[in-house]
DNA sequence: GCAGAATAAGTCGGGTACAA
DNA sequence: TTGTACCCGACTTATTCTGC
């Protein structure tokens, strides 16, 4: 990870980030421009020269003293070349999500109102280059330049991360909370998301400051949401939205998922449960007891067998101790055991 | 490029048999 | 009664394929 030091004074947040801004829109990397080759045709057969694209500039938001932070890939061709974020006026935005947050708001005072809440920026500044199926993915080499400083200077209330691209930056340093894998699917992100009922968390650069953060897929393709793709724009819709007029007003219906009922319960979890109503350590016969007692277990003719089992599994004490398992209990006498770890 | 489906490989927990 | 070995099925994770 590339260095990054930037210290801002809280009353010269407005003038540090317009100076990020200035800096971005000065870059002069010329970063993919190897990739314009050829001329492209957009989805409404508007062709872009090379020309155009060789001479699009790096393309970030205008600074209003947003305080929500939305992360998205890369310009398209399209805001490359016009220099002018397209997402303000495509059809996801204004036939969509602008209608859910401001329902009572034609399309220009929705617009108006999202830009005074929102400063957009992208995991690259530059257009990416078209790949063999859609745009080429970036690579991070902005995000590393500029993550850390619009995020420590804008000191954002929400962090909104869209799609797979937008994500990567924060896994691949273990700052988004909950994720210890360094690059999960989006799906699990999404999926893990649903699971919580709630936002992530992004860490900052120090350790010291978290943002809450929602994860939302791409919009490519809203009809075909997976039941945790919609939970996420709910999520964001709910947390965008005004006042406390924001009940039934988007399509969606959120499912929630009974999270205990799903989660299993296991012999070893059954077996440290007992050894600490016993005190922290017991012999077989009062562990059975207990366990038969309180009625939770799938009770097979050899059960006992089972508790045994997976005693020795998690005993280091014991030959069947398997490398790798948590070594949860300690060997008192033959048939005795205690909790490690009991207080 | 991205996401979902299908498949393969690996891991884990549980059940049973049997020896000490 | 206790401890261990073996087997099996369920679940998780990784990889590949396919369609948009």
């Amino acid at each position: 990870m590339k260095d990054i030091t930037w210290h801002t004074e809280p009353n010269n947040k407005d003038e540090a980030m317009r100076e990020i801004i200035k800096e971005v829109r000065n870059c002069n990397l010329n970063c993919y421009r190897e990739e314009y080759k050829k001329p492209l045709k957009t989805l409404f057969n508007r062709i872009i020269s090379v020309e155009e694209l060789m001479n699009g500039r790096p393309l970030i938001d205008d600074w209003r003293s947003q305080d929500i932070l939305f992360i998205s890939q890369a310009p398209s061709k399209q805001a490359w070349v016009d220099n002018e974020l397209s997402s303000l006026d495509n059809s996801f935005f204004t036939d969509f999500l602008l209608k859910k947050i401001y329902p009572n708001n034609n399309s220009s005072v929705a617009i108006e109102k999202w830009k005074q809440n929102v400063f957009w920026i992208h995991t690259a500044n530059c257009y990416p280059g078209k790949g063999e199926g859609g745009d080429k993915v970036p690579n991070m080499d902005c995000a590393e330049m500029y993550f850390d400083k619009i995020i420590e200077t804008m000191n954002p209330k929400l962090i909104i991360l869209m799609g797979l691209s937008a994500t990567k930056f924060f896994t691949e340093y273990r700052r988004l909370s909950d994720i210890n894998k360094k690059s999960p699917r989006l799906k699990d992100i999404l999926y893990l998301q649903y699971d919580k009922q709630k936002p992530f968390f992004v860490d900052s650069k120090d350790g010291t400051n978290q943002y809450e953060t929602i994860v939302i897929p791409h919009a490519a393709n809203l009809t075909k949401l997976s039941e945790s793709g919609i939970f996420a724009y709910n999520l964001l819709i709910d947390s965008l939205i005004d006042g406390k007029a924001k009940k039934n007003e988007y399509e969606f219906t959120l499912k929630t998922k009974d999270i205990v009922s799903s989660s299993k319960h296991t012999w070893l979890d059954e077996i440290v449960y007992v050894l600490k109503e016993l005190g922290g350590h017991a012999k077989n016969k009062d562990i059975f007891i207990e366990v038969e007692k309180r009625g939770m277990m799938n009770f097979t003719p050899r059960w006992k067998n089972s508790v045994i089992k997976t005693i020795g599994l998690h005993s280091s004490d014991s030959k069947s101790y398997k490398e790798g398992n948590s070594d949860r209990f300690y060997k008192i006498d033959r048939g005795h055991w205690g909790l490690r770890d009991f207080k």
